[in-house]
RNA sequence: GGGUCGGUGGUCGAGUGGUUAAUGGCACCGGGCUGUAAACCCGGCUCGCGAAGGCGAUACGCAGGUUCAAAUCCUGCCCGGCCCA
């Protein structure tokens, strides 16, 4: 056993690799004061699916449940409903209930992929501010100047370009301090576009008597497109409950630019490991593609094992490039379609009969290795056969 | 409340009575070259029917109207920007 370490280590330790921490000497004193922390980190259910971006941050709070502190998940149900404006240059639609309802059902249990959910406490901050009069709003608003929100630069950008920007907009940071209020936190954590929205929590708590939380940021994760931060809306995510091949694939689309990042965010390396890493790619003494599929190897064995990953590469491999059938894959009945466009539409692989003559007629889509060219088709094997669209989309079909 | 400008396909943005599901960029999907990278080249990108040529339906905020013909003109409504109150 190494000596117990010093509150200081321990503080580099817990924020090692974070973009921002508010402040650090804070935190130091906190720790060495000995008592838990309460830490907390919200989530608005604004997708169904959590993605290798959220895993960032649940990541870091996984850190703070294995240092011994509290630790609070905070599910933004009712923030959800207000719609968080950053980093937004345009209004954004609030959501239903019943579509915050539906994304709720899932998020402790795709949290917990990478949180050990028996030692973190869920909550909800409805609980609260559905609770707050408008007497009681209208004292938390008075906190804060119009001046600082249009500080903040989604705000300016949009106030100056002349887009919209609505009063309740305004209101969302106010309502994310009172959280940090409502529970009375120590620390909170955020992606590094959140800054604002956590900062604004400290003034607010000193309001009430309490002492004002240490703020957290993370860098955010680039999505697969290489060029914009990870978002189930951008269509470039890797989400979390991905199967094992679709993440592995998903993970070596990303551009060579993004690998010692995807090291560092996604696969977890240290620090040393990734500036290495780093250091001999620019050198050109690492093959790029190796490297990546390491990665991908990992980020898969992170949510799926190692078995798995293991099994994800060699799919890849065989199937991607070597153009391989696999073996296995999903099989789906005939059910009686006779024409190849129902076939295909039926398998999911084109949204409607129009795209899917499309397909066909760009030679995407073979019948057991054999392309098929012609759009009218019909489907006249009497056997199974597989149907393969692209080059990574099989399904057996069996009569 | 008044004035004024504007609302076009996933997005940006042309078009402003008469080839045309609507130029172009981006995104996306296929194909080629590769390493499911980058760069580049080609094709596609509303839906249904048909073996095919093709036919039909729907689409430019919503609803009506004028016209042989409208995204384009008129009326009302809805939504937004700016200015004034």
């Amino acid at each position: 056993m190494s000596a117990p370490l010093s509150a200081r280590e321990r503080a580099a330790a817990l924020v090692e690799g974070c973009d921002h921490v508010e402040k650090l000497s804070e935190l130091v004193e906190r720790i060495r004061h000995g008592r838990p922390l309460r830490v907390y980190l919200g989530l608005d259910p604004t997708s169904p699916d959590l993605h290798l971006g959220h895993a960032v941050v649940l990541r870091l709070l996984q850190r703070f449940v294995e240092d011994g502190h509290d630790v609070i998940l905070l599910i933004g149900d009712f923030t959800a409903r207000i719609g968080d404006p950053s980093g937004r240059n345009a209004l954004r639609p609030a959501l239903s209930d019943e579509q915050i309802e539906a994304n709720m059902k899932t998020y402790a249990a795709q949290a917990g992929k990478v949180l050990d959910m028996s030692r973190v406490t869920l909550r909800y901050n409805s609980e609260w501010l559905s609770k707050l009069t408008f007497s009681e709003i209208y004292k938390l608003l008075s906190l804060t100047t119009v001046a600082q929100m249009l500080d903040r630069n989604d705000f300016k950008q949009r106030f100056e370009g002349g887009v919209p920007i609505a009063l309740h907009e305004f209101v969302y940071p106010v309502a994310v301090a009172y959280d940090s209020v409502a529970m009375n936190v120590d620390v909170e954590l955020g992606g590094s576009d959140q800054l604002f929205n956590l900062l604004i929590s400290r003034p607010y708590q000193i309001h009430a008597g309490q002492q004002p939380e240490i703020c957290i940021t993370v860098p955010l994760l680039e999505g697969i497109d290489g060029e914009h931060k990870m978002s189930k809306s951008l269509g470039n995510h890797i989400g979390l409950t991905e199967s094992p091949n679709d993440m592995f694939g998903k993970t070596m689309r990303i551009p060579d630019s993004l690998i010692p990042r995807y090291a560092k965010l996604a696969a977890w390396w240290p620090a040393a490991e990734v500036d290495r890493l780093q250091r001999e790619l620019g050198a050109g003494t690492l093959a790029a593609m190796d490297e990546k599929k390491r990665i991908a190897e990992e980020v898969v064995a992170l949510y799926h094992g190692r078995e798995a990953a293991g099994a994800a590469r060699d799919w890849f491999e065989r199937t991607i490039q070597r153009g391989e059938i696999p073996t296995e894959m999903p099989e789906l009945p005939l059910a009686g379609r006779e024409k190849l466009v129902d076939v295909i539409v039926a398998a999911g692989f084109a949204e409607s009969k129009r795209a899917a003559q499309r397909l066909i007629a760009e030679g995407a889509v073979k019948i057991d290795g054999v392309p098929v060219t012609d759009p009218a088709a019909r489907w006249t094997v009497a056997g199974p056969a597989v149907l393969q669209v692209g080059s990574r989309k099989f399904v057996r079909i069996v009569p």
